[in-house]
DNA sequence: GTCTATATCGGGATAGAC
DNA sequence: GTCTATCCCGATATAGAC
């Protein structure tokens, strides 16, 4: 891998685990292993190395979704496999939280040019998941249900941050699935609650 | 106001819009209207600053919370209170987020020692919330049912200040309150008698 | 491509006059 | 209590040798 992508990949675990912000050239420099000088013949300025990130998490979204996709012919079990990343990264989002939205709102806080850039990783999941449920036959609703999970996964992933209470997480993914098969028994989605 | 309730009140307020740490003395001292060097008299660091702030957000919530149980005696129009924050709020929240998982997050990443003490603030609303569910005849899931509508409140946080979608807002609103109504409907009767 | 050395700026924090 | 002046450090960024 050539020091390009080694910096995009050390700055986008130190991003995620520091914050964007607090994230210093010395400490990528450091964990790539090159010199802070070496940092500019590759990006002119720190708000590239985002950008970067943020198209290397584009892409690594769009990738684990067509997976996810190839995985399954089931919309129901994408859906599912969405819902339980906050138990698979259960570690990660105690300690950092959501790496989406833990970013997106940094830049908001910053009022950083590159906010809506980061957003695009959201839009991936909620289009994704609306395309699911529009499979599953739901049609005006679907964006909304898409929505509700995405809603479901941040507000998760915020509290077990927060409270680092492994079984609340547990507990929820259980109660969303229930939810999730209920939704799709009824199928008519304007009364359902989760 | 004295001058450091007014240094309290300003950092309180920027540290919501801007973060913590790319929040400066020189910015809280603009604002309140002082000199960088008078900070120094009423607090020996930019930490202690933060623990001033905090304390500050946790007697504003207690405060906040007692109005609520003063104006209804019942819990299930307190707990509707809650819930609406979010539309309250709105326009503070599609800026910079939910103030309380935004600043949690924040010292997580920076992995500092006032963490825990930003947590208060959560707990607060957490057993508030669980009071309410006990009132109303739940026993053991009480505090369930409230870390479930704390997850609500956290979740649709972060997706309005990401899509600055306010209908999204109103609608999840709408549904968890008619979510409340039939979780109300659905005790047991042995547990209803309040 | 990568390095060392350095420029420049803004951060938190201190000293001391008033 | 509040100010001005200043220190010190670490940040991004640049220059130029190798």
């Amino acid at each position: 891998m050539g020091t390009r992508d080694r910096i995009v990949d050390a700055a986008n675990r130190l991003f995620y685990e520091q914050g964007f912000e607090p994230t210093s050239f010395a400490t990528i420099a450091e964990a790539v292993g090159i010199s802070r000088g070496n940092f500019y013949y590759h990006f002119k300025t720190k708000d590239d190395i985002l950008d970067a990130v943020i198209e290397s998490r584009l892409a690594s979204t769009r990738e684990m979704l067509a997976e996810w996709a190839d995985g399954s012919a089931d919309p129901r079990e994408r859906v599912r496999r969405f819902v339980e990343i906050v138990i698979v990264n259960r570690a990660d989002i105690e300690n950092y939280g959501c790496p989406v939205g833990t970013l997106t709102n940094e830049l908001a806080k910053l009022d950083h040019p590159s906010r809506a850039h980061a957003v695009g990783v959201f839009a991936l999941f909620r289009t994704w998941l609306r395309e699911q449920f529009e499979e599953l036959g739901f049609d005006a609703e679907s964006d909304e249900l898409a929505m509700r999970v995405l809603a479901f996964s941040q507000g998760v992933a915020t509290l077990s941050n927060a409270f680092h209470d492994g079984d609340f997480v547990d507990r929820e993914v259980d109660r969303v699935n229930l939810w999730l098969t209920e939704v799709l028994a009824s199928r008519t989605p304007a009364d359902s609650a989760v």
